[in-house]
DNA sequence: TGTTTGAATGTTTTGTTGAATATTTACCCG
DNA sequence: CGGGTAAATATTCAACAAAACATTCAAACA
């Protein structure tokens, strides 16, 4: 959690407060510096910008979303495949949820990403290093024979891409995305050659869906 | 191609130099209207309006694609996981040119897709078949033995998503792109146990490939 | 009667201006 | 100096007027 005994923690709980409550866009300097009892100008001895303040307190938020992640990971008993599912499950879970939480995450997260193309690459990084884990441990324990665990972590990073960032598929429900993210972790676990996506799997009603796959850019 | 002979013909060539070079927004009916020999008023016998037009002129071109993929599966002596693999690729290198050549063509595109959602409904639908078609004859060749063609199909195309929307990938040069298709498409050929995506792929250099696999939204 | 026109209409875009607000700077205090 | 302020400046935003435009329609045409 944000510190409140420093100034700098200080000044990122204030903010946070505002931001989730108003937006980023309806939050001024001015009300932030009051709400630490500072003048506006004050803030910039301890953050270059307002942006800077938002990508602080994401970064803690991003970090506390990965945490959640390796503790899906610690669940004993699991084979390599089923942590997969578990992990890539879960993840989408977590990110659809906070989307759906409040709109306002939502707009923070997406100012920074478009002036901060480097912020969402060190969240991205430290997923892939779970994958990685993942992988590696399936190759521990002979579930896996994946030579080099890095690389495929990033195309499985890239395969799933779509179900992690919620805006790429803002009009398909949650249930249509599961089924999905279903169909596509079944691809990647078995391969085209034992039956496809089509077998084992609890199936939905088929009726209505294929009109709406659709991703509404 | 679209006939010069009919009224209508006429219009849709007219309206796709207009919109081809100046944009679809920077395009008045009245210049449309004008190039024709005709006044702004009778394009709305031929047409409901402005967006037709342009839904009228990429659904061609959009036909024009698929009919061009559907050629690169006809080459002779092909797998049906070679043919899969050809088809993706055809797709990424066909959509990728389309929008490099030209901005104008790519904002027409998601004006269209805002607007008619179904519109790109239809032209997934027709890839969607293909893939289905691909698919069904790995079954016939005993290559794949998949239990529901259609919904694998659904799922290939979730998967693959990302290199054929490239709104979705704006920042990945096309070199990036391509090894992530690679990698992508290895793990659905064969799943994680013959080796992961790392085995026996054309590899690149691996520095400075990390931080960059970002889609910047 | 089937086509075409071009002015009329209402909507969207564009441009402008003033106010809000982010950021900087010069200055104070202990 | 570290820690702060408050006024000065630069940037962004919002409201509103003006212009451009898509669309409609009554009239002309053939």
């Amino acid at each position: 959690m944000l510190c409140k005994d420093t100034v700098r923690g200080n000044i990122l709980e204030a903010a946070k407060k505002r931001f989730v409550h108003y937006g980023y866009a309806k939050t001024t300097m001015a009300e932030i510096a009051a709400d630490c009892n500072m003048s506006p100008g004050n803030l910039y001895r301890y953050f270059p910008g307002k942006l800077d303040i938002a990508e602080a307190i994401c970064t803690e938020a991003g970090e506390h979303a990965i945490a959640k992640l390796r503790d899906v990971l610690k669940r004993p008993g699991r084979s390599a495949k089923e942590r997969l599912r578990d992990f890539v499950f879960a993840d989408m879970r977590l990110t659809y949820e906070q989307i759906e939480y409040d709109k306002q995450v939502f707009e923070m997260a997406r100012v920074i990403s478009m002036e901060r193309p480097q912020f969402a690459n060190r969240i991205l990084a430290l997923h892939r290093a779970l994958l990685s884990e993942i992988l590696a441990a399936g190759n521990a324990s002979s579930e896996f024979s994946i030579e080099d665990v890095v690389f495929t972590a990033e195309m499985l990073q890239s395969a799933t891409m779509k179900f992690r960032y919620p805006q790429l598929h803002s009009k398909l429900p949650y249930d249509k995305l599961e089924r999905e993210l279903e169909g596509v972790i079944h691809l990647v676990l078995n391969g085209l050659d034992d039956g496809g996506a089509g077998r084992e799997l609890p199936r939905m009603p088929k009726e209505g869906l294929k009109s709406e796959t659709l991703v509404t850019i």
